[in-house]
DNA sequence: TTATCACCTGAACAATTATTCAATTAAACA
DNA sequence: TGTTTAATTGAATAATTGTTCAGGTGATAA
């Protein structure tokens, strides 16, 4: 009766197929990866930094050109462009007073490029 | 001396170079194009969410089965798998008691191949 | 029918996060 | 030197979001 009560301790799940779990399992990326891939995605996910980053796909910008492009103010580019740059999404240097910023290599723009293809299909 | 104070009544930002600034904003794409772009990322950058979709790369799963595997409650992966099926990124089937879970087109293997290329280099 | 199973959903809580405001740094000019 | 400008930063607030818990569907089997 109480036969596949033992496989997990916390709930019962009997319609579990131990061996699909298994071969799934088995291809999965380490935890570590999967988290980077998910932090990436997230970087890429906010409106503004998807906004910056299409508009660097065009060329290197400086902040405040960057500023009045998005339509938000500098302090809020700002903090994202940190949040671009801790994750490599961007480059960036100094000029005189200003700091251009430009994408960090050509696998973001490939992935802007998937991903807007994506959603233009629909829509 | 006031000569810029006209561009923008908000701020004083002296340093936009409006030729630039119009140049990439007629490349920008439609607001509603980078709000579903973003959504699409962000729904991709939740670490359970990525795990999800990384499983069903290999296959068709049941509700219980990516349970198992991704190591979370089924509730969990309900919500999450309701987030998925609203940006229409699963497909679904009933087959008996169970639903069956699968990628909803190539697109998303193709951004998942393409994120964790980009994530590998870096690790 | 009634019971059980696989899954879904709403409410509530905790945690994360985007923006604003104010103050600060770094560079260029008088 | 001192002043102005472009950009950064920290703190605080408001909004969003992932998870848990409890209850509720829809389908199968007794």
């Amino acid at each position: 009766m109480i036969t596949v009560e033992l496989v997990r301790g916390t709930q019962h799940r009997h319609a579990i197929d131990p061996e699909t779990v298994q071969r799934v399992k088995k291809r999965m990326k380490p935890e570590k990866t999967m988290t980077l891939l998910a932090e990436t995605f997230r970087t890429l996910g906010d409106p503004t930094r998807a906004a910056i980053l299409y508009a660097l796909v065009h060329g290197e910008l400086c902040v405040c050109d960057l500023a009045e492009i998005v339509g938000i103010s500098e302090s809020a580019i700002s903090h994202h462009l940190r949040v671009l740059r801790n994750l490599r999404l961007v480059n960036y240097r100094r000029q005189g007073r200003k700091v251009c910023y430009s994408l960090a290599d050509d696998h973001i723009r490939t992935l802007l490029a998937q991903g807007l293809q994506h959603v233009e299909e629909r829509l």
